[in-house]
DNA sequence: TTCTCGAAAATGATATCACATAATGCAGAA
DNA sequence: TTCTGCATTATGTGATATCATTTTCGAGAA
């Protein structure tokens, strides 16, 4: 019925933190997709928990838009619809360029090269083929530059606006090959190191757009032209 | 103890949302100081319900960053420095901005019609001194803009950051004349009827600045003041 | 007076229960 | 076959109870 990837829980974490964690990874990385229906009972006999902390964990979600509780019973994954998702990307760039320029001066020689070897580390998995994994470094490269500034408030945004591109990031991974998202990286790392901000926002830009935006639409575009078909045998 | 102002409770509304609602209006105006303690029993004590879902609205009050749930029993409002006020205000204006550009192409001469009269309304309040009403109706004015992209993503993280000021709305709308925000909402409407996106921007910005920009940086360089002096009567 | 320690109280987290309501499925009618 | 009602089941919500842990506060020591 579900499929959440397990994850580890620190002792110190309570069970709704958990709960939390686990659902959000599991958004995060494409693994709950828009058709599955969630109940907090069936979650909670699932996670063979109380309905208590998975409820409080669902509301947390849902104040992160990860998920919509309809109020009559029905929790959702947002569908996804074109000019939705038009929005969702400009809002990224938007708030991932201005996280990144903010970031700029807080920007050193070592942090550069930790995010490489982020990047070298990704390599590695396009080989293996771990594209969950994939996804969690992707973000990780991406968080590592905008944390780099101490007093930045705009890093749980930026997860939302990841949480609802969430379910595009497996058809994603699996639908290009990496050399486009790769080469924005490497792009990223020289605009960081002439601490360039321009050609820093220029890469970023184009990283999403290359990594979700591209990809996106032709998933939407597919779907749209199947409904399409399927409405036409309808017809006949 | 607490003085959370009343709002109207819909018949429709899970108890969870009343208290959602009324702790964030009452975030939202400044109503709750950094300084009060919250305990979940406390507040439903107060509310005269059961804690269940006073912890709930906390949690989602806490994932909008209107509160923290620090872990060890408390919860604070956080506190402001001057580079977090910097980070928000900052923040703010990349997000209102965005907003604003975004949702030009679907803005009609009734919208504007409508913001004016928000705006007529605000003159009024500001006689009649009412600040919390005047928070309210400068908020509706920037959301009517806003929420007239149909597609829009971005007006709850714009409310988020609005919460996240929140603590600083009554000292600002208290210590200076509204004749800033006034004359730049008529900018604002300005920009509009001319449909120009650069000096809509402009306006925007110049609003958050003179709004709270200048006040917040006036309240903590005051409040620093304030504990300088403390620490030098301490030393003596 | 100030600090330390420990008992008492307060608090958050979770499970469980009761209740109202929405969803579901089946029987009978059209 | 398809639609309509109704009984059954499932579900969300909120209150209560319990437990572990933290905070509080006062008594005694320094």
């Amino acid at each position: 019925m579900f499929d959440l990837p397990e994850i580890p829980r620190h002792p110190t974490m309570t069970t709704q933190e958990y709960v939390h964690a686990r659902l959000r990874n599991a958004i995060m990385v494409g693994a709950v997709q828009p058709e599955s229906t969630l109940t907090i009972r069936g979650l909670a006999e699932y996670l063979e928990l109380s309905p208590t902390p998975v409820r409080e964990a669902l509301r947390r979600l849902s104040s992160e838009r990860a998920i919509e509780l309809l109020g009559n019973r029905r929790i959702s994954i947002p569908v996804m619809t074109a000019p939705r998702l038009e929005e969702i990307l400009s809002l990224r760039m938007t708030l991932e360029c201005h996280a990144a320029r903010r970031a700029l001066p807080f920007v050193s020689e070592v942090l550069i090269d930790r995010m490489r070897e982020i990047d070298d580390q990704m390599d590695d998995y396009v080989q293996s083929r771990e594209f969950d994994a994939l996804t969690i470094l992707n973000h990780g490269f991406h968080r590592m530059l905008y944390m780099a500034n101490p007093h930045q408030t705009v890093m749980p945004v930026i997860e939302s606006v990841w949480l609802q591109l969430g379910p595009f990031q497996r058809q994603m991974i699996h639908a290009f090959d990496q050399f486009y998202l790769i080469d924005r990286h490497k792009e990223i790392l020289a605009a960081l190191r002439r601490r360039d901000a321009a050609a820093l926002a220029q890469a970023i830009e184009a990283d999403i757009e290359d990594g979700i935006g591209r990809v996106g639409r032709e998933v939407l575009q597919a779907r749209a032209a199947e409904a399409e078909a399927a409405h036409a045998a309808d017809r006949i």
